[in-house]
DNA sequence: ATGGGGGCCTGCCGGC
DNA sequence: TGCCGGCAGGCCCCCA
């Protein structure tokens, strides 16, 4: 679900909850959700500090004072609320416990951090700080696509021999890391790329104008607060808005968006995802 | 080697 | 109204 966007505007709203206030008590109701918890882990966080909240692709990094940094994954479904009065000022009632809240975290500031996720495809695990970038999760992924290290040389040099469809060249964390289904189905609309198409087929120059389309892809659904199809909302609730800009996501049977196009948004299945475009824009 | 499919979970929606 | 199949934004693992 939460893809790049989405965790992103996840992470700015919890920063304020988060950086510089103490974890005055952390509540974890269940063992595990994708995976298990890490060992004490309501112990090693209470009485810790945030530091800085940092993203790497879909991860919320969160580091302590401590040497160890809380990553935070949401899955499909997993959501985070701030509740509860950060300034300490009111008397403020947290509202009623949801079913499906696994980790809850009282704040110094007065604010309550919930973590709720129904699928429980989400994570939680506490990391070394100094060695993150070598942990398993993290070592694998490629560049962030809102980062200097991403360009149209580095793609072209990925994409050279991929036999792979670029839908899936795409999903590839390691090629690129933060897009999922969604942001994927609409950068492809908007370069004029069929999925299907083999990655390494596409003329380099046009595989090079596929970072510019990612970039604005991704930026505009960050300043849109991310998209909203069911589970996802921002941490204070409000819903993003960004499904209102989809030009093929979820959008089969509905006419093409461009102008002068008679086209019809059909949906494939790629290995087990859904693929929305318009077979008259994309080659 | 890589790509495709299954599995992990729960909830929701549409069709019968 | 109720049950059942299909589907969902992610990602790991196994098999060909």
């Amino acid at each position: 679900m939460p893809e790049l966007p989405e965790v992103e505007t996840v992470r700015r709203g919890l920063a304020p909850a988060m950086e510089g206030v103490v974890i005055k008590a952390a509540d974890i109701r269940r063992e595990g959700l994708r995976w298990p918890f890490p060992d004490n882990m309501a112990a090693r966080l209470r009485g810790a500090r945030g530091e800085r909240l940092r993203r790497r692709s879909k991860y919320i990094l969160a580091d302590l004072d401590r040497g160890e940094t809380l990553l935070i994954h949401l899955g499909m479904s997993g959501r985070m609320q701030v509740s509860g009065d950060p300034l300490g000022q009111f008397h403020h009632d947290h509202p009623a416990a949801l079913k499906h809240d696994h980790v809850v975290l009282d704040m110094a500031n007065g604010a309550r951090i919930t973590f709720n996720d129904a699928r429980r495809f989400g994570a939680m695990d506490l990391i070394d700080t100094a060695t993150l970038a070598q942990h398993p999760l993290i070592a694998v992924l490629g560049p962030e696509p809102l980062g200097n290290a991403f360009d149209g040389t580095y793609l072209v040099e990925r994409f050279k021999g991929k036999k792979t469809p670029v839908k899936s060249a795409l999903l590839d964390q390691g090629i690129v890391a933060g897009l999922g289904n969604i942001y994927v189905c609409e950068v492809l609309f908007r370069a004029g790329i069929l999925p299907k198409k083999h990655a390494g087929q596409i003329a380099a120059p046009a595989v090079a104008a596929l970072v510019p389309i990612i970039r604005d892809v991704l930026s505009e659904a960050i300043d849109a607060g991310g998209s909203s199809l069911k589970d996802y909302k921002q941490v204070n609730g409000k819903l993003g808005y960004f499904q209102h800009s989809f030009a093929v996501y979820g959008r089969e049977t509905c006419p093409c968006v461009t102008r002068g196009c008679d086209g019809v948004i059909v949906r494939i299945n790629q290995s087990g995802r859904s693929s929305f475009f318009c077979p008259q824009c994309q080659r």
